[in-house]
DNA sequence: CGGATCGTTGATCAACTTCAACGGTCGTGG
DNA sequence: CCACGACCGTTGAAGTTGATCAACGATCCG
């Protein structure tokens, strides 16, 4: 089964033989390294979920520099949701760090598919609360943490991206300087 | 019409009947200024719909000190919405900052509501992507701007706060010391 | 009236950024 | 396949930002 056949059937308790008419609702794509699936000020027409590969959701700030605010590996889903649901121009743009394969729905679709299989509201549903989730955690995180702290938490819970991750991206997702995170890798490597 | 009544006719199109009998499946409740709705570590069996008054969410950091993330005037919802609905214990607390006059209702009521007005699940939806859009938001600013900067954004979008909130509440949701507040306030007095 | 908490002030300190410079590597065109 | 330029990661010095601590007056509440 597809990663995304997979994914559905984790997380819904829809049979195999649906889970598979499910999957051709969606187009499969490719994208090579540095790819933009989407950008700034465009409309967001699909879901993306990501079969093999990573891409990344960042914007640009006033001095050009682009912040990251979240990556998405194997089996995890990505999209402005906001610009996807209201239908407004996207604020961010989602760029492939990886070559990377991909699962892709669009609006249309993606009502015949909740029409035809409306268990998938339920899917769908768990995705965005999950979306929800992990802001607010992201918001306690800056709270709590120093900017050290959240490095050490970050690369222990998630080694997959320091090891996958261009420095300087992950600098900008932690929300710190290049120059910074290379200071933190030395001081951590001592140990 | 209650201030909920008004509420749900702004952000949906039900009738003037129909709002009338579903603002019976709410609570009316009063709370005394610094008295709490929920407590960490509880079970979180409601929503909260605000007529009149304040409530702030907030949890505790491993220094003991309160770490404010959400407020709520009137009109607006709150709740550990990931509590209320995975049914997990909460991690934040909701304590009311004025004396304060809320709409409550619980999961069965919810329910209920939603099986007799299903067009109430667009409502609540509504709701739950604004929570996220907000949070994104946050996020992003925390990536742009620089506290002095946060608090001057804030101070000129939403002067009600300014106004309403004790300094050290407002330093907590801000992400700074009360004595920087302090520094920051007699700072833009002078302009 | 008395105690506790709150907001303010100033001094000191740690965390993190900025800037400039250098070597390494990646990818592109010849 | 090589050579060149562009970009990336690292280093160190200097500068900012914001936290911490201690002390004081004001205010709130019992």
């Amino acid at each position: 089964m597809s990663e995304l056949g997979k994914h559905i059937a984790q997380h819904t308790a829809i049979s195999t033989d649906d889970i598979e008419k499910i999957v051709t609702y969606f187009k499969p794509q490719f994208f090579d390294k540095k790819a933009c699936l989407l950008k700034e000020n465009q409309l967001c027409k699909s879901l993306y979920f990501v079969n093999k590969g990573c891409l990344r959701l960042f914007f640009c700030d006033e001095k050009g520099n682009e912040q990251t605010i979240q990556f998405a590996l194997e089996g995890w889903w990505i999209t402005d949701l906001t610009a996807f649901h209201s239908e407004k121009l996207a604020e961010f743009s989602i760029q492939a760090i990886e070559a990377t394969e991909i699962m892709e729905i669009d609006r249309n679709s993606l009502e015949e598919l909740l029409k035809e299989f409306p268990q998938m509201e339920r899917y769908f549903n768990k995705i965005y609360q999950r979306a929800y989730a992990a802001s607010l955690l992201r918001v306690k995180y800056v709270f709590t943490l120093s900017k050290e702290a959240f490095y050490q938490m970050f690369s222990t819970k998630y080694p997959k991206f320091i090891q996958r991750i261009p420095q300087k991206i992950l600098a900008s997702f932690l929300g710190f300087t290049p120059e910074y995170l290379s200071e933190l890798r030395k001081k951590s490597m001592k140990k």
